[in-house]
DNA sequence: TAAACTGTGTGGTCTGACCACACCGACGAC
DNA sequence: GTCGTCGGTGTGGTCAGACCACACAGTTTA
């Protein structure tokens, strides 16, 4: 009749309600969970199950011990919940490369057009930083971190947290993937410096205040390493021994 | 020294690897809690823990009793997880309700340029035939429901499964703020009637295969609608009793 | 004064015990 | 033979209780 929901959905609600009435907010504690457990009615482990599933969302943070810094807080952390959640379903085939990269480039586009039209221009020195220790000799791991990072300070200095965490986690979903392309590509070092080129490009293109150009820029950068380095649809069909 | 990961993330990393080496594929079911407690030596509740996690991400379902339908069987379906995230990280202020509004506005315009561009063009047969739905006499939270059906369908045409997830989590995060905005509203059925020309004028602009103005008709249908009910940054810093 | 020690409460984990449920096979009535 | 019925069995869902390692705070001690 009533449809029972299941225990550990109580609680999930409850702090759902706490936080969207203001009774929780960022930085607070939240009670223990032995607390929590006799304030709701249910069992411990049902309220662990779901401050389990806050964490992974990146909504909390919990330590042990005592004192101000143990316990569950309230963090809200977009970027943790959006990698692990993108990951798992490229993982499981929910999500397709294709259409991750796809995403990637709509969104990236849209962010460099945006700063390039945007009126004062968002300061992009930490982008440039990034440019300037990308060019010092590295292997192709160190580069493409570095290029992820490149990448999200883009979004960072839009200021749309929702764009950045999304970035965040299309990136880590695919990142073992970039990792097999660079390792495919005939030439990395060539690769590695047109890259560079076309960073610089981009960083012009939005600092000269050309919406189209820049948000053409990031397409073809973007759409240009994936058709070079031959993207798998889905990978490892066959199994190691 | 070897900073022993928690329980839970050996679970969760386990299974991760299993579907990533094709060991797990959606409609495989996962072994028994008590047997994967028992194969990874960690205790069962720790596999509850992760098993809810998967969950919640809309990796799996779980279903008591026995036979081919029990037990947690991998899905993969993307939309839940997403909303989940999404409303949680609203509720807790870490994502901007702007800034979900903002990249709404990015996804949806290029996802109409996109239909508009693509070539043999996708059916909106399941777009238009919502459309009628909406013309009848409908109560706001009725209209708002197929509009976001709507909404969803044009993505769903597109065929990129991240792009639908995305804007289904977006689109759920604000649901109760687009609400309120109905009823800020001075006249809805005023306000309903033009949402419905819009949505005309897109399907329109989408079958000229005319991709800007498609874009943009998207663009304004979005902005207008939030600009007129003067959607709150923010809300609830007052209580009630 | 400063260092060491103990008390206490936290999350993290494991174990064992139930429950409701859904299947499935054996058994019996017809 | 066929068709109900009726336990057996294994599943997830939940709870209770017990430890542990840890971090802090207050006290005791050198």
């Amino acid at each position: 009749m009533t449809d029972e929901p299941r225990a550990w959905q109580v609680v999930l609600e409850a702090i759902e309600r706490d936080l969207l009435d203001g009774r929780l907010r960022p930085g607070d504690h939240l009670p223990g969970e032995r607390a929590l457990s006799a304030d709701l009615g249910v069992g411990r482990s049902s309220v662990r199950e779901a401050l389990r599933v806050l964490e992974v969302l990146g909504l909390i943070r919990t330590s042990t011990g005592s004192g101000p810094n143990s316990g569950a807080i309230i963090v809200a952390l977009p970027g943790g919940g959006m990698s692990a959640l993108m990951r798992l379903q490229v993982a499981a085939t929910g999500f397709a490369v294709e259409d991750v990269v796809k995403t990637r480039l709509v969104l990236e586009s849209a962010v460099a057009a945006d700063l390039a039209g945007a009126s004062p221009r968002p300061s992009l020195a930490a982008s440039v930083s990034l440019l300037d220790a990308m060019e010092s000799e590295l292997s192709a791991a160190e580069f493409l971190a570095l290029d992820a990072e490149f990448h999200l300070t883009l979004a960072d200095a839009s200021g749309n947290q929702v764009i950045t965490a999304t970035m965040a986690g299309l990136r880590s979903s695919i990142e073992s993937y970039a990792r097999l392309g660079a390792a495919s590509v005939p030439s990395w070092p060539d690769t590695a410096a047109r890259l560079m080129r076309e960073h610089r490009g981009i960083i012009n293109a939005i600092e000269s205040g050309d919406s189209a150009s820049a948000g053409a820029a990031v397409h073809s950068h973007i759409a240009g390493y994936y058709a070079e380095t031959n993207f798998p649809t889905h990978r490892l069909d066959d199994m190691p021994a």
